[in-house]
DNA sequence: CGGTTACTTGACTTTACTCAATGCTAGTGG
DNA sequence: CCACTAGCATTGAGTAAAGTCAAGTAACCG
């Protein structure tokens, strides 16, 4: 019986180039075992000994931090067939905190389980370009929180969220389920909620969003991404 | 003859634990040429495809992106022992530049070079340990930037700028070497000049700081922590 | 249906930016 | 050795962007 996530991981990593059937078969043999994690729930906490490896299956995820003032900056959000540490256990403390922003299906990875996945080349190289593209998305966030208005910001981040989503092949018909609240999205921008909702409420009146049911249709994703001076070059999909 | 810098990768290395001899002789064979870059001048720009690793021996580095207003987010400062690019030449084209901010001495180490120091396990281990720590500064200059206000964000990097510095053995006496000028500050955290003078001027009426000759000297390191809100334990030392 | 959470909006405040003038310092050529 | 220059640092005045606060509305949940 396949449930629909089963293979999120391998469409993830076909992202960078076919795997063979092999390698497929083992990947689902290894993400068998998925829990089910309630929304706004730590997976793994500043501080915390990292054990296991965590992977998304299903909803979204992020990796974050506190400051003093209580404010959280969102490093990072996962999508479906994205690990939240991959090589975090190398070190021996978590300096940040990993959560679900929605529900999720998660999958527990051992270490001595990566270093299986690892043998097989076609999967380290998949896993490594996954790395990198990570890294990548972080500095670009980088860029937009230090040197883009939030307008700017705002349209780039949904730009990038679209791409990455219909990689996934989890776009229909230019919308995509985002059940991230405008807050979250704040935290991930380094501005506010209200903030985030005037860009917002701006792009739906100039026609280029539209937002229903936690739903996001990019009606019109040139002028999106012309207003988030978004290119796609620093995914390096395929 | 060994010349000053001859060892700071070995420095940089020794950071996450002590090498066998051969390892050490090794990283000093492959690290024999160096050529002098002058300051502000690209080593590899966004666009071009890598092909070698770059390493700096002397002087400071960055990595950077210019956006369309023509600002330039600055995303990591390289000291001396640091690669700038370890993994890069993975993906096919550079999505970002790199660029001298003072005159260096750098190495340009072809990957099956890189291939022939992974074999060896303590430097392989050094050099993971390196790469998460460079994302683990990263994301903390994300927090900077996203959720800290001017005064702690110009704290909490020089906060890390030291405390690596010292890492390094480039300190003495509480002060350390740094020709940037504020406007590269400015551009690492998501600032103007204008702003990160007048927090420095802050600092230094306040006897936290002092600044001559390019030398920065730290009067107060608890009280520069503790405004800068600034914690080691996402450096990994030791 | 009541209660909670998130979204929306407006009024006001704060922070950092922009612009612009002036001061300082190191390097250059006479 | 000294004027000259270029680049950087310093400062102040005014502006703009985003934050804060607060109130009202809509959506969702038990």
């Amino acid at each position: 019986m396949v449930t629909p996530h089963r293979n999120m991981l391998v469409r993830k990593l076909e992202g960078f180039g076919p795997l063979p059937d092999a390698d497929r078969d083992l990947i689902e043999d290894l993400t068998q075992e998925t829990r089910r994690v309630p929304a706004q729930s730590d997976i793994i906490s500043e501080g915390q000994n990292p054990e296991n490896v965590h992977l998304i299956l299903d909803g979204l995820a992020c990796r974050y931090k506190l400051v003093d003032s209580g404010h959280r900056q969102i490093l990072a959000i996962f999508l479906p067939g994205e690990f939240c540490d991959l090589y975090i256990f190398i070190l021996k403390q978590m300096d940040h905190s990993i959560s679900t922003l929605t529900a999720c299906d998660v999958v527990d990875i051992p270490r001595e389980v990566i270093f299986r996945m690892l043998e097989r080349p076609a999967i380290a190289r998949a896993l490594w370009w996954s790395t990198l593209v990570d890294e990548a998305i972080l500095r670009e966030r980088l860029v937009d929180i230090g040197r883009r208005p939030a307008r700017v910001r705002v349209a780039h981040m949904l730009s990038e969220i679209y791409v990455r989503m219909q990689a996934l092949g989890l776009t229909e018909g230019g919308s995509f389920d985002f059940r991230l609240t405008q807050t979250d999205i704040a935290d991930a921008l380094g501005l506010t909620n209200v903030s985030v909702n005037k860009v917002i409420m701006e792009l739906r009146r100039d026609g280029i969003l539209d937002v229903t049911n936690s739903r996001i249709s990019v009606l019109n994703q040139d002028e999106l991404q012309a207003i988030g001076q978004f290119s796609a070059d620093y995914l390096h999909l395929s």
